[in-house]
RNA sequence: CGGGGCGUAGCGAAGCCUGGUAUCGCGGCUGGUUUGGGACCAGUAGAUCGCAGGUUCAAAUCCUGCCGCCCCGACCA
C-alpha cells in the first residue's frame, strides 16, 4: 500500500476531547472517529487491528474446541422477559420498539438467546458438552462512556457459552476458557492476570476478571507478584494440563476491589510480593449454573429418562476495548509499537524523496515490489515530506519495522530498523527473511 | 442522574466581560528554496461564529429555549 492511497487522516495536534493516550493515539492516527458520544467509527487502520486481533480471539477459542456461530444484534424482548433480566438489566439496556409496537432490544450480552438456541434443538446428554462463541457488535447504554474505545456505549465483544451435565464437567469448560484466554492475550502481546472478581448482573459463583495492567486502568488490583512467573507455555491443550494450570493461578492471590480484603491480602501475601496497582479489564468468564437455563427451561434427558437443566458458563472478550488496552500498555515516550501479531502492516518503507523520479523512490518501489511478492504486508511512504516529518509521523503509527531509504546506505544495502530499537544494514533478501522470521512466529 | 465546563475554518485556539460583521497557529492548495527527528519564503482557498427565537440602528459578543460535546461523582465489560 503506498501511503498516498491510504485513508488514514492524520492530526497533528491532540483533539482537545482526549484526555487518555490511547484515545489520543487513536485520533491522531486516524484509527477511529467519534459518531457520537461512545459511538465510533472504526477507520480503515483501526479496524485492520481490530480485525486481527479478532483473528487471534477466533483462533484460540476454535483451539478448545469452541465452534463460532453468529447471532444478531437485535434481540426479542420476550426471552429477556422469561429470564427476569428485562426489568433487571435496567438502564443500560437500549430498549426498542418496531412499527408494530413489539419491544426489541439492541443486545447487551446474549445468555437468553443462546440459551434459548440451544433448548430448542439440544434435548440429549449426549450433545453434551458443549461450547458455541460469536463475535458480534454490543450495546450498552453506559451512563459515562469515557476513553475512547475503552469504555463506550457500542463495543466489539467475543462472548462464548458453555452448555455441560454437571458442575464438575462444567469447571473443566471454565478452565478450558482460562486456558484460552490466557493464550490469546500472550499472542497479542499483553501480560493478562486473571483474578477473582465480583459477578455483577450475569451472576454465579465462580468468575474471573482477566487484566492487564496499566496506570489509566479502572480496576484497581491486589496481587502475589509471583503470579507472574507462571509461565503458560509448560501447558498443552489437554484437560489434565489445562487443570493442572488453572490450580497454579489458584495458588496465588489476585483480586479487584471488590473482592479486596486487606486482612487476607496481608496474611496470604509475603510483604516483598504484594503489589497493589491498576488494570484494564479486558476478559471476564463466569461460571452460574442453571441461573438461565432453569428460567428457561434448557433441559436434556439423561440415560435413565430423567431431564437435568444443563449448567452453563459464559466468556467475554472486548475485541475492540483491546485495541485501545494494547495502546496503553504499548505506548512509551511517545513511541508506539504494536505486536507483530496485530500492526497494521509488517513493515513500512520510509524513503527521503525529493521527487517522485528521485533514485531513492527507485530504491523504495525495488524493495517495496520484492517484499510485497513476498506475502509481506509493506506500507510504502511515497510523500515528499521531509524525512524527520516521516519519523514523527511513524513514531505514532507503531509499524515495529521500518526500511529508510536515505543517505546512510549503498545502492544494495537498506537500513532496516526496529522503531525504538537498532538499526542494521541489510541486503533485500536479509531484511525478507528477517521480517519472515518475526511473522511466523506469531 | 447530580456538580462543573465548553461549542468560532479540517485540527488547536483568541475575540465575548465593555455589541460595530472575525483573528492567529497548524493543516490544505500553488510556486520556489530545503531534506536523517514534525524545515523556510511568498501567494491562495477555506467560517451562514452549534441551532432557534428575542433585545438593538447593529449580535460571535447581551437575554431565553433547545441540541451537542468534555470533565468530576455515583454505576459498569
Amino acid at each position: 500500500m503506498y501511503l498516498s492511497k491510504l485513508f488514514i487522516p492524520l492530526l497533528k495536534e491532540n483533539p482537545s476531547e482526549a484526555k487518555i493516550k490511547s484515545h489520543q493515539l487513536m485520533l491522531k492516527t486516524g484509527m477511529i472517529k467519534q459518531s457520537s458520544t461512545g459511538i465510533y467509527s472504526w477507520l480503515p487502520i483501526g479496524f485492520k487491528i481490530m480485525k486481527k486481533i479478532e483473528k487471534i480471539v477466533r483462533e484460540e477459542q476454535n483451539k478448545i474446541g469452541a465452534q463460532e456461530l453468529l447471532m444478531p444484534t437485535i434481540q426479542s424482548a420476550e426471552i429477556w422477559k422469561e429470564s427476569g433480566r428485562y426489568d433487571d438489566y435496567g438502564e443500560e439496556m437500549l430498549r426498542i420498539k418496531d412499527r408494530q409496537g413489539k419491544d426489541l432490544l439492541y443486545g447487551p450480552t446474549n445468555e437468553e438467546l443462546i440459551t434459548e438456541i440451544f433448548r430448542s434443538s439440544v434435548k440429549s446428554y449426549k450433545s453434551l458438552p458443549q461450547i458455541l462463541y460469536h463475535i458480534q457488535w454490543k450495546f450498552r447504554d453506559e451512563l459515562r462512556p469515557r476513553f475512547g474505545v475503552m469504555r463506550c456505549k457500542e463495543f466489539f465483544m467475543k462472548d462464548a457459552y458453555s452448555f455441560d451435565l454437571d458442575d464438575d464437567k462444567a469447571k473443566e469448560s471454565y478452565n478450558k476458557m482460562f486456558f484460552a484466554y490466557l493464550n490469546t492475550f500472550k499472542r497479542l502481546g499483553l501480560t493478562a492476570i486473571p483474578m477473582s472478581a465480583d459477578t455483577g448482573p450475569i451472576g454465579g459463583d465462580l468468575s474471573h476478571e482477566f487484566i492487564i495492567l496499566a496506570d489509566t486502568g479502572e480496576s484497581k488490583i491486589y496481587a502475589d507478584k509471583r503470579i507472574f512467573d507462571i509461565d503458560i507455555n509448560e501447558h498443552q491443550n489437554n484437560q489434565p494440563s489445562i487443570n493442572n494450570l488453572r490450580r497454579k493461578y489458584d495458588n496465588f492471590y489476585a483480586v479487584t476491589d471488590d473482592k479486596f480484603k486487606k486482612e487476607d491480602f496481608t496474611s496470604k501475601v509475603n510483604k516483598n510480593n504484594q503489589l497493589t496497582t491498576k488494570g484494564i479489564e479486558v476478559g471476564h468468564i463466569f461460571y452460574f449454573g442453571d441461573k438461565y437455563s432453569k428460567p428457561l427451561k434448557c433441559s436434556v434427558d439423561l440415560k435413565d429418562g430423567k431431564k437435568v437443566y444443563v449448567k452453563m458458563g459464559s466468556y467475554g472478550i472486548g475485541v475492540s476495548r483491546l485495541v485501545g488496552a494494547v495502546i496503553e500498555a504499548k505506548f512509551n515516550n511517545n513511541i508506539m509499537k504494536w505486536p507483530e501479531s496485530i500492526s497494521p502492516f509488517d513493515v513500512v518503507i520510509i524513503p527521503s524523496l525529493q521527487k517522485k523520479d528521485d533514485l531513492n523512490f527507485e530504491k523504495s518501489k525495488k524493495i517495496y515490489d520484492f517484499l510485497k511478492n513476498s506475502n509481506i504486508d509493506v506500507l510504502f511512504d511515497d510523500t515528499e515530506d521531509h524525512l524527520s516529518a516521516k519519523f514523527k509521523k511513524f513514531d505514532l503509527i507503531g509499524i515495529p519495522y521500518q526500511i529508510i531509504i536515505g543517505s546512510k546506505s549503498g545502492e544494495n544495502q537498506f537500513e532496516f530498523k526496529e522503531i525504538n530499537g537498532k538499526t542494521d544494514i541489510l541486503t533485500i533478501e536479509e531484511i525478507k527473511n528477517k521480517l519472515n522470521k518475526k511473522i511466523n512466529s506469531n
